[in-house]
DNA sequence: CTCCTTGTGTTGTATATACAACGATGGCGC
DNA sequence: GCGCCATCGTTGTATATACAACACAAGGAG
């Protein structure tokens, strides 16, 4: 039932299907079940992310964990510096030009390891609110997403 | 092939199967598609998105449309004031209590049609890029989540 | 060696988001 | 009428995100 005060029917599509709205509810809903279940350890889901790309991959240069987590490169710069301040993260040494190498410091890593449950108890929620095809759909979609980024 | 780095196998999917990291990964790339396509108009997509949604059912309550939206009221109240000052959205007359009443004006009318066409532009290459499979998939998704939400 | 270019990070500015605290409005019991 | 209370919106503060401009380092052209 197209309203009256639609007389443009791109409007209502606008309204109901698009995808950016979608897309950013869904990041929403899924992003503060996380922030949620980590609120008591005083670090955020996007902090843990990077904490665990640097665990796995570190020393690695701050832009290629920007890059691989398709982040802006001074969003990463502003929470690096918080995540040193924490002292969850540290400098390595090495590094062509301005390079700025980092590696998860002994904090960081028991950080890592006290978030591990609740990211779990998290990730375990979202699924069942989402539902295994959704859930899987949503790895495929960021999948696909991921793969054309790198293409670039 | 785990990483020497992480002795804690929890922190191995942390970086790779985080449905919030990929959720967020989803938003920022979307979002940026259409952004850009409406950058020369000088609206983003959130600000789209209320003035489709007062368009189709103004005057509606603010809150209301925060409901619809699943946004943070505090997020509308300030996109709402950023809107009336564009001249896109006034106040209708009534509502009850505390209610600011929204309603699309002629400018912000305008706005929507001029919109309209480059927001199908973006929503096109979203679907491309993504494939009919997940832009479906984003869709079911992100209906779930809704209804969940809309039971509480 | 000097200049230029390129890669990498940082900083400025604006919007988006969340949570908590506050403020205002009107209803309701009495 | 008066006070309590529930609802709704605004404001304070912090993080997240994006884009542009800047700063800095290294290497190459000449």
């Amino acid at each position: 039932m197209p309203s009256k005060r639609s007389p443009n029917p791109t409007v209502d599509r606008m309204g109901r299907e698009c995808l950016a709205m979608r897309t950013r509810l869904l990041s929403r809903t899924v992003t503060s079940v996380y922030d949620e279940a980590l609120r008591p350890l005083g670090v955020t889901i996007g902090q843990l992310n990077i904490l665990a790309v640097v665990a796995k991959r570190g020393p690695i240069a701050q832009g290629e964990v920007a890059q691989f987590l398709s982040m802006e490169k001074s969003t990463m710069s502003r929470n690096v510096e918080r995540m040193r301040q924490h002292g969850w993260l540290r400098q390595a040494p090495g590094g062509a030009g301005r390079q700025v190498l980092l590696e998860v410091s002994g904090s960081g890593r028991r950080m890592l390891n006290r978030a591990a449950p609740r990211w779990s108890e998290a990730q375990a929620e979202v699924s069942a609110l989402l539902g295994k095809r959704w859930a899987d759909a949503l790895h495929g979609a960021a999948d696909t997403i991921w793969n054309k980024l790198a293409e670039k």
